[in-house]
DNA sequence: CTACATGCAAAGAGTTTGCATCCGC
DNA sequence: GCGGATGCAAACTCTTTGCATGTAG
Protein backbone atom coordinates (compact mmCIF):
# COMPACT_ATOMS: atom_id res chain seq x y z
CA UNK A 1 0.00 0.00 0.00
CA UNK A 2 1.14 3.13 -1.17
CA UNK A 3 1.09 5.92 0.96
CA UNK A 4 0.02 8.17 -2.10
CA UNK A 5 2.51 11.37 -0.98
CA UNK A 6 0.36 13.55 -3.63
CA UNK A 7 -2.31 13.21 -1.66
CA UNK A 8 -0.55 13.68 1.78
CA UNK A 9 1.20 16.79 0.61
CA UNK A 10 -2.20 18.56 -0.75
CA UNK A 11 -3.33 17.45 2.41
CA UNK A 12 -0.31 19.42 4.49
CA UNK A 13 -1.27 22.47 2.94
CA UNK A 14 -4.44 22.64 2.67
CA UNK A 15 -4.20 22.79 6.67
CA UNK A 16 -1.72 25.03 6.44
CA UNK A 17 1.34 23.46 7.06
CA UNK A 18 4.43 22.79 5.57
CA UNK A 19 6.05 19.86 3.06
CA UNK A 20 9.59 19.32 3.95
CA UNK A 21 11.65 16.58 2.51
CA UNK A 22 12.02 15.72 6.19
CA UNK A 23 8.54 15.05 5.97
CA UNK A 24 8.28 12.87 3.20
CA UNK A 25 11.19 10.52 4.04
CA UNK A 26 9.71 10.07 7.28
CA UNK A 27 6.53 9.03 5.45
CA UNK A 28 8.41 6.89 2.88
CA UNK A 29 10.33 5.85 6.21
CA UNK A 30 7.28 4.42 7.77
CA UNK A 31 6.18 2.93 4.44
CA UNK A 32 8.76 0.40 3.73
CA UNK A 33 8.06 -0.75 7.42
CA UNK A 34 4.93 -2.64 5.75
CA UNK A 35 3.07 -3.10 9.06
CA UNK A 36 5.04 -1.21 11.90
CA UNK A 37 7.98 1.01 12.66
CA UNK A 38 9.44 2.36 15.65
CA UNK A 39 11.33 5.87 15.62
CA UNK A 40 14.55 4.34 15.61
CA UNK A 41 13.85 2.36 12.37
CA UNK A 42 12.47 5.38 10.83
CA UNK A 43 15.47 7.29 11.92
CA UNK A 44 17.56 5.01 10.14
CA UNK A 45 16.11 4.42 7.04
CA UNK A 46 15.64 8.50 6.67
CA UNK A 47 19.51 8.93 7.57
CA UNK A 48 20.26 6.13 4.51
CA UNK A 49 18.80 8.66 1.87
CA UNK A 50 19.55 12.27 3.88
CA UNK A 51 22.38 11.86 6.98
CA UNK A 52 22.05 15.10 8.12
CA UNK A 53 18.34 14.34 9.38
CA UNK A 54 18.06 14.70 13.30
CA UNK A 55 16.36 12.39 15.97
CA UNK A 56 14.32 15.32 16.72
CA UNK A 57 12.88 16.16 13.86
CA UNK A 58 11.76 12.08 13.68
CA UNK A 59 10.07 12.44 16.99
CA UNK A 60 8.14 16.00 16.26
CA UNK A 61 7.38 14.51 12.67
CA UNK A 62 5.86 11.31 13.84
CA UNK A 63 3.80 13.39 16.48
CA UNK A 64 2.85 15.98 13.73
CA UNK A 65 1.31 12.94 11.18
CA UNK A 66 -0.23 11.43 14.15
CA UNK A 67 -1.89 14.73 15.08
CA UNK A 68 -2.82 14.92 11.00
CA UNK A 69 -4.02 11.53 11.34
CA UNK A 70 -1.62 10.21 8.49
CA UNK A 71 -0.51 7.80 10.90
CA UNK A 72 -1.41 6.28 13.84
CA UNK A 73 0.88 4.94 16.91
CA UNK A 74 0.63 1.78 18.67
CA UNK A 75 2.16 0.91 21.91
CA UNK A 76 2.50 -3.02 21.28
CA UNK A 77 4.47 -2.98 25.21
CA UNK A 78 7.71 -3.21 26.37
CA UNK A 79 8.21 0.51 26.50
CA UNK A 80 7.75 0.16 22.11
CA UNK A 81 5.87 2.40 20.54
CA UNK A 82 5.06 1.76 16.54
CA UNK A 83 3.67 3.55 13.87
CA UNK A 84 1.97 2.64 10.45
CA UNK A 85 0.27 4.75 8.07
CA UNK A 86 -3.45 4.96 8.45
CA UNK A 87 -5.42 2.87 6.64
CA UNK A 88 -9.10 3.00 5.57
CA UNK A 89 -10.57 0.76 8.02
CA UNK A 90 -9.19 0.57 11.66
CA UNK A 91 -7.59 -2.65 12.42
CA UNK A 92 -5.98 -4.32 15.17
CA UNK A 93 -2.81 -6.63 15.22
CA UNK A 94 -2.14 -10.35 16.26
CA UNK A 95 1.21 -11.50 17.23
CA UNK A 96 2.79 -14.48 17.73
CA UNK A 97 5.31 -14.23 20.85
CA UNK A 98 7.26 -17.21 19.37
CA UNK A 99 7.64 -16.18 15.41
CA UNK A 100 6.47 -12.94 15.56
CA UNK A 101 4.47 -13.18 13.10
CA UNK A 102 1.77 -10.37 13.08
CA UNK A 103 -2.05 -10.87 11.77
CA UNK A 104 -5.14 -8.53 11.56
CA UNK A 105 -8.35 -8.68 13.64
CA UNK A 106 -11.13 -6.42 12.34
CA UNK A 107 -12.33 -3.68 14.30
CA UNK A 108 -15.72 -4.87 14.04
CA UNK A 109 -14.68 -8.08 15.92
CA UNK A 110 -13.24 -5.93 18.96
CA UNK A 111 -15.79 -3.40 19.04
CA UNK A 112 -17.73 -5.94 21.05
CA UNK A 113 -15.15 -5.58 23.94
CA UNK A 114 -15.37 -2.01 23.93
CA UNK A 115 -18.80 -1.84 24.41
CA UNK A 116 -19.35 -4.21 26.77
CA UNK A 117 -16.65 -2.20 28.39
CA UNK A 118 -18.38 0.70 27.72
CA UNK A 119 -21.63 -0.45 29.04
CA UNK A 120 -20.17 -2.16 32.46
CA UNK A 121 -17.72 0.86 33.51
CA UNK A 122 -18.62 3.67 31.75
CA UNK A 123 -14.97 4.20 30.00
CA UNK A 124 -14.94 5.22 26.65
CA UNK A 125 -12.04 2.48 24.73
CA UNK A 126 -11.20 4.13 21.91
CA UNK A 127 -7.78 2.96 20.35
CA UNK A 128 -7.12 2.70 16.85
CA UNK A 129 -5.02 0.42 17.77
CA UNK A 130 -4.60 -2.89 19.66
CA UNK A 131 -1.99 -5.29 19.73
CA UNK A 132 -2.94 -9.11 21.08
CA UNK A 133 0.17 -11.30 21.80
CA UNK A 134 -0.11 -14.94 21.80
CA UNK A 135 0.35 -17.74 19.68
CA UNK A 136 -0.30 -18.40 16.05
CA UNK A 137 -1.65 -21.47 15.03
CA UNK A 138 1.03 -23.21 13.71
CA UNK A 139 3.72 -22.04 16.75
CA UNK A 140 0.94 -23.42 19.41
CA UNK A 141 0.61 -26.55 17.65
CA UNK A 142 4.62 -26.74 18.00
CA UNK A 143 3.92 -25.87 21.81
CA UNK A 144 1.85 -28.90 22.20
CA UNK A 145 3.89 -30.97 20.53
CA UNK A 146 6.80 -30.07 22.62
CA UNK A 147 4.87 -30.32 25.60
CA UNK A 148 4.05 -34.11 25.15
CA UNK B 1 -5.75 -8.00 50.57
CA UNK B 2 -2.88 -8.10 52.89
CA UNK B 3 0.09 -9.83 51.08
CA UNK B 4 1.06 -11.63 54.11
CA UNK B 5 4.11 -10.77 54.95
CA UNK B 6 5.09 -13.91 57.20
CA UNK B 7 4.46 -16.35 53.52
CA UNK B 8 6.58 -14.31 51.83
CA UNK B 9 9.15 -14.16 53.94
CA UNK B 10 9.06 -18.00 54.28
CA UNK B 11 8.91 -18.30 50.37
CA UNK B 12 12.53 -16.33 50.05
CA UNK B 13 14.19 -18.04 52.94
CA UNK B 14 12.90 -21.28 51.52
CA UNK B 15 14.33 -20.55 47.69
CA UNK B 16 17.93 -19.29 49.26
CA UNK B 17 16.72 -15.68 49.37
CA UNK B 18 17.39 -13.19 52.10
CA UNK B 19 14.51 -11.26 53.56
CA UNK B 20 15.55 -7.55 54.14
CA UNK B 21 13.90 -4.52 55.57
CA UNK B 22 13.87 -2.77 52.08
CA UNK B 23 12.18 -5.87 50.30
CA UNK B 24 9.90 -5.51 52.75
CA UNK B 25 9.00 -2.44 52.78
CA UNK B 26 8.76 -2.52 48.91
CA UNK B 27 6.05 -5.10 48.81
CA UNK B 28 4.72 -3.23 51.73
CA UNK B 29 4.44 -0.03 49.29
CA UNK B 30 2.59 -2.73 46.11
CA UNK B 31 0.47 -3.64 48.42
CA UNK B 32 -1.11 0.06 49.26
CA UNK B 33 -1.14 0.38 45.92
CA UNK B 34 -4.09 -1.76 46.32
CA UNK B 35 -4.74 -2.55 42.31
CA UNK B 36 -1.42 -1.34 41.11
CA UNK B 37 1.72 0.18 41.60
CA UNK B 38 4.70 2.40 39.03
CA UNK B 39 7.98 2.27 40.59
CA UNK B 40 8.02 5.85 41.35
CA UNK B 41 5.21 5.25 43.57
CA UNK B 42 6.99 2.37 45.24
CA UNK B 43 9.95 4.26 46.01
CA UNK B 44 7.95 7.45 47.09
CA UNK B 45 6.00 5.12 49.69
CA UNK B 46 9.13 3.34 50.49
CA UNK B 47 11.09 6.92 51.38
CA UNK B 48 8.59 7.96 53.69
CA UNK B 49 9.30 5.41 55.65
CA UNK B 50 13.09 4.97 55.56
CA UNK B 51 14.55 7.92 53.05
CA UNK B 52 17.71 6.02 52.48
CA UNK B 53 16.57 3.11 50.39
CA UNK B 54 17.91 3.95 46.89
CA UNK B 55 16.14 4.18 43.39
CA UNK B 56 18.15 1.21 41.93
CA UNK B 57 16.66 -1.51 44.85
CA UNK B 58 13.11 -0.36 44.17
CA UNK B 59 14.00 -1.30 40.65
CA UNK B 60 16.45 -4.70 41.60
CA UNK B 61 13.94 -5.67 43.84
CA UNK B 62 10.72 -5.40 41.47
CA UNK B 63 12.46 -7.76 39.11
CA UNK B 64 13.72 -9.71 42.25
CA UNK B 65 9.82 -10.00 43.38
CA UNK B 66 8.46 -10.69 39.52
CA UNK B 67 10.87 -13.63 39.14
CA UNK B 68 9.69 -14.94 42.58
CA UNK B 69 6.34 -14.63 41.57
CA UNK B 70 5.38 -12.85 44.11
CA UNK B 71 4.14 -9.46 42.25
CA UNK B 72 3.56 -8.96 38.36
CA UNK B 73 4.43 -6.56 35.72
CA UNK B 74 2.08 -5.16 33.67
CA UNK B 75 2.80 -2.62 30.91
CA UNK B 76 0.30 -0.33 30.71
CA UNK B 77 1.34 1.77 27.75
CA UNK B 78 2.75 5.03 27.37
CA UNK B 79 6.19 3.66 28.59
CA UNK B 80 4.74 2.44 31.77
CA UNK B 81 5.06 -0.30 34.42
CA UNK B 82 3.26 -0.83 36.89
CA UNK B 83 3.48 -3.68 39.50
CA UNK B 84 1.24 -5.55 41.45
CA UNK B 85 0.95 -8.55 44.18
CA UNK B 86 0.24 -12.01 42.50
CA UNK B 87 -2.29 -14.29 43.20
CA UNK B 88 -5.38 -12.06 42.73
CA UNK B 89 -7.24 -13.32 39.64
CA UNK B 90 -6.22 -12.55 36.28
CA UNK B 91 -7.52 -8.62 35.20
CA UNK B 92 -6.68 -6.53 32.38
CA UNK B 93 -6.46 -2.42 32.54
CA UNK B 94 -8.20 0.24 31.60
CA UNK B 95 -6.30 3.69 31.04
CA UNK B 96 -7.49 7.02 30.91
CA UNK B 97 -5.64 8.97 28.55
CA UNK B 98 -6.00 12.38 29.92
CA UNK B 99 -5.62 11.85 33.71
CA UNK B 100 -4.06 8.77 33.59
CA UNK B 101 -6.12 6.94 35.89
CA UNK B 102 -5.68 3.18 35.56
CA UNK B 103 -9.34 0.97 36.20
CA UNK B 104 -9.37 -3.08 36.11
CA UNK B 105 -11.21 -5.12 34.10
CA UNK B 106 -11.90 -8.20 34.87
CA UNK B 107 -10.43 -11.46 33.23
CA UNK B 108 -14.19 -12.53 32.25
CA UNK B 109 -14.86 -9.25 30.39
CA UNK B 110 -12.07 -9.89 27.99
CA UNK B 111 -11.98 -14.04 27.63
CA UNK B 112 -14.81 -13.28 25.18
CA UNK B 113 -12.49 -11.80 22.95
CA UNK B 114 -10.01 -14.13 23.23
CA UNK B 115 -12.17 -16.97 22.35
CA UNK B 116 -13.84 -15.46 19.62
CA UNK B 117 -10.48 -14.54 18.06
CA UNK B 118 -9.24 -18.06 18.84
CA UNK B 119 -12.46 -19.51 17.22
CA UNK B 120 -12.25 -17.64 14.10
CA UNK B 121 -8.38 -17.29 13.75
CA UNK B 122 -7.13 -19.90 15.30
CA UNK B 123 -5.13 -17.73 17.29
CA UNK B 124 -4.48 -18.33 21.13
CA UNK B 125 -4.07 -14.84 22.56
CA UNK B 126 -2.33 -15.81 26.09
CA UNK B 127 -1.81 -12.51 27.49
CA UNK B 128 -2.30 -11.96 31.23
CA UNK B 129 -2.23 -8.36 31.13
CA UNK B 130 -4.15 -6.37 28.27
CA UNK B 131 -3.88 -2.19 28.92
CA UNK B 132 -6.74 -0.68 27.21
CA UNK B 133 -6.60 3.05 26.81
CA UNK B 134 -10.04 6.18 26.53
CA UNK B 135 -11.44 8.28 28.32
CA UNK B 136 -12.75 7.74 32.14
CA UNK B 137 -16.17 8.86 32.71
CA UNK B 138 -14.91 11.91 34.02
CA UNK B 139 -12.53 13.01 31.27
CA UNK B 140 -15.30 11.71 29.16
CA UNK B 141 -17.82 14.17 30.77
CA UNK B 142 -15.07 16.83 30.77
CA UNK B 143 -14.71 16.46 26.84
CA UNK B 144 -18.17 17.03 25.39
CA UNK B 145 -18.39 19.94 28.04
CA UNK B 146 -15.41 21.20 26.63
CA UNK B 147 -16.25 20.79 22.77
CA UNK B 148 -19.70 22.53 23.19
C1' DC C 1 32.10 -15.30 58.28
C1' DT C 2 30.55 -15.34 53.66
C1' DA C 3 27.73 -14.44 49.96
C1' DC C 4 24.00 -11.93 48.82
C1' DA C 5 21.86 -7.31 49.04
C1' DT C 6 22.27 -2.41 49.16
C1' DG C 7 23.83 2.47 48.35
C1' DC C 8 26.04 5.45 45.46
C1' DA C 9 27.26 7.38 41.35
C1' DA C 10 27.52 7.07 36.81
C1' DA C 11 26.06 5.50 32.42
C1' DG C 12 22.45 4.19 29.25
C1' DA C 13 18.39 4.31 26.21
C1' DG C 14 14.69 6.87 24.48
C1' DT C 15 12.46 11.13 24.16
C1' DT C 16 11.68 16.16 24.68
C1' DT C 17 12.86 21.16 24.59
C1' DG C 18 14.99 25.95 23.92
C1' DC C 19 16.97 28.54 20.69
C1' DA C 20 19.19 30.10 16.54
C1' DT C 21 18.94 29.23 11.74
C1' DC C 22 16.75 27.85 7.59
C1' DC C 23 13.42 27.56 3.95
C1' DG C 24 8.49 26.61 2.10
C1' DC C 25 4.92 29.31 0.80
C1' DG D 1 9.80 38.29 4.04
C1' DC D 2 7.27 35.83 7.51
C1' DG D 3 6.41 32.15 10.40
C1' DG D 4 6.60 27.43 10.65
C1' DA D 5 10.18 23.60 10.49
C1' DT D 6 14.73 21.96 11.37
C1' DG D 7 19.36 21.08 13.50
C1' DC D 8 21.95 21.12 17.44
C1' DA D 9 22.89 20.47 22.01
C1' DA D 10 21.37 19.94 26.26
C1' DA D 11 18.05 18.38 29.50
C1' DC D 12 14.92 15.04 31.10
C1' DT D 13 12.83 10.60 32.55
C1' DC D 14 13.20 6.10 33.51
C1' DT D 15 16.09 2.27 34.18
C1' DT D 16 20.40 -0.37 34.50
C1' DT D 17 25.20 -1.36 36.06
C1' DG D 18 29.93 -1.55 38.47
C1' DC D 19 31.88 -1.40 42.62
C1' DA D 20 32.62 -0.82 47.52
C1' DT D 21 30.22 -1.51 51.76
C1' DG D 22 26.85 -3.53 54.72
C1' DT D 23 24.22 -7.27 56.74
C1' DA D 24 21.16 -11.60 56.93
C1' DG D 25 21.64 -16.21 57.78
Amino acid sequence: MSHQRWDYAALMRERGFRVTPQRQLILDAICEGGGHTTPEEVYERVRAKSPAVNRATIYRTLDFLCELRLVVAADVGNRRMVYEIAGDTPHHHLVCRTCGKVEQISHETVKALFAKIEREQEFTVDMDHLALFGLCPKCRRAELRGKR
